[in-house]
DNA sequence: GGAAGTTCTGCAACCGGTTGCATGAAACAT
DNA sequence: ATGTTTCATGCAACCGGTTGCAGAACTTCC
């Protein structure tokens, strides 16, 4: 069995309040002591029970990581950078997969709550209601969800849309179209408010469609109908998707449609023609996300939400090129 | 504050025993008494507190993954599957990313070890005795590495090279490369066997490489100067790579040389001309690993490790082609 | 009608830590 | 020499549960 508090205790001769300062609070035990038990401490392979630790400050120091899809591409470069960053805090993280299912999600938080200092909430499924709900009883960081009172990180697709449009006009394409994403979506919204507000092209937006490669392949007809010279995507795999599609039906990509995606998903850098893509700060969105969490942990009560919105940028590569004459 | 189980045990007007036994051990108490208790928790929102109970349990209900890097392609889907596994049977998941830093990975190891029941270690970076060692803390399940007097989970990529030669020679392939991995990988060994110990072609070993695209792409002068029609990679990103790096070289793939990946990873679908790979059982690895995790768990002090070896496939696409002419 | 079981519930100690308070000793001030 | 601080440590209650033991109430059996 491993070693416990009062092995030390015993073992040092001191009580084992002062084992427990010596770890806790060094500055309020005597140097020469704090040695001596630190020394025993190692000899035993004395390590402190976190969780029974928790049981009396009230701090885990694990955080909960919910996400829709873990193995759709877009989450584990946010995942890993979110438990990095965390680890470098001293916090552990459970990561839970909802399968896309909000009845999980929310039994996922229930269960999660009592063992987390705070939850980071991924491109949620739940209703608004039931997560200001679920908000009462361990702070939340909402990421891709706008939602009043809450923290929320949020990857700025908007701008990334009007660089993506700029980038085809400077290429010469007028005639664009939108390939949007799931009907509900904050960023697909998000987008073609952007794109709608841009002059001087002519925009038909097309959807809404499955976020996904077959989402992408369905629409290659509708594209071709829409007449455009030009297509934004809402993600990569609707992207790489379209490209098959349009590659299917003899159409070149991007000889005469040029296609842009948005995510930066890996795949879209080993596909060929290379995807021109609007990378979203994946990484950058779990720090924030856990630093962010964290600050809301600190500040207990008192806490106040912060809005955090990320930039994106356009990745430039063969997908796009100049309007055919 | 969330409700424990004294505010339960007030407001019902029992002993928290008793409530503690309508959660823990319910055929103990009266149905009647039962079924009002369990009203009041509901009421209250009572949910009972893992972290307490592991304290007199000594069962956390917590299990530790620890990957080498979340990014890799080939871990989410393992990831995800343990994870819903373990949700099956009431565990929650610690994910853990080593970036693969062996002295990450021991710290992580031993930090952890308190606040969970067992431990999933994918293809560790740890020396075998270093595991062994901390195996003597918690129960280990070691995914891809053969270790000693350990659970071990491990895919048949022996098997899988044998079966992608098989199809290589179908389509008349003779001169074959195989393109290695790291030169420590057990993987990359296995493969090498089972190619070696095959009749009827002719093999050439190129490599150690990197197991990345790039290792690929690098790899492609190697490959034409083997005078090969066929090429076994390590894995699916430096078949992609190689692909890519046939393809700068005006080489055809499958026209002048078939190309056959390893792993079955997302972006290996998306690719064009799409992959011919050895799909590994990783959702099936992931599962498994759990159930030994959960045995060894079950089993305390008696525990006896055991060996699952899982089988792969081929799945055939279109980077294989008949042998030109 | 009393002994022997059952069934249900309460009591209290315990898991591994933390922490407010009390105490004793040493250091300082007067 | 005395009073006041400061510092280091011990004491004991507590966090939210679990569990062995004991006893009360109720059955069952002879």
């Amino acid at each position: 069995m491993a070693a416990t508090i009062r092995d030390v205790a015993r073992a040092s001769g001191v009580h084992v309040s002062t084992v427990s300062r010596t770890f806790s609070a060094p500055h309020l035990v005597n140097p020469e002591t704090r040695n001596r038990v630190l020394a025993i401490a190692e000899d035993l392979g004395y390590r402190p029970n976190r969780a029974a630790r928790a049981l009396t400050t009230g701090r885990t120091h694990n955080l909960g990581l919910i996400v829709a899809d873990i193995s759709n591409p877009f989450f584990p470069p946010l995942i890993k950078a979110a438990q990095a960053h965390a680890r470098l805090r001293d916090y552990h993280v459970f990561v839970a997969d909802t399968d896309e299912d909000p009845q999980v999600e929310e039994e996922l938080i229930q269960t999660l709550t009592k063992q987390v200092d705070g939850v980071l909430l991924c491109s949620p499924r739940l209703s608004n209601r039931a997560i200001e709900k679920l908000g009462e009883d361990v702070p939340f960081v909402v990421v891709n969800r706008r939602l009043k009172g809450m923290s929320t990180v949020l990857m700025d697709v908007g701008n990334g849309a009007r660089l993506a449009i700029e980038h085809l006009m400077t290429l010469g394409h007028r005639r664009i179209a939108l390939l949007a994403g799931p009907a509900g979506s904050w960023t697909s919204r998000e987008m073609s408010d952007a794109a709608r507000a841009m002059d001087g092209i002519e925009l038909s937006i097309l959807g809404p469609n499955s976020p996904t490669e077959h989402g992408g392949l369905a629409a290659a007809d509708a594209v071709l109908a829409a007449d455009v010279t030009a297509v934004l995507a809402y993600n990569d795999l609707m992207a790489i998707g379209l490209v098959e599609g349009l590659d299917e039906r003899g159409v070149e990509v991007p000889g005469r449609i040029s296609v842009v995606g948005v995510d930066d998903i890996v795949p879209g850098r080993l596909t060929r023609p290379k995807l021109t893509t609007v990378a979203m700060p994946t990484e950058a969105a779990g720090r924030t996300a856990v630093d962010l969490l964290l600050q809301l942990v600190g500040a207990g009560e008192t806490a106040t939400p912060a809005l955090a919105t990320l930039a994106t940028h356009l990745i430039i590569r063969d997908s796009t090129g100049p309007v055919p004459p």
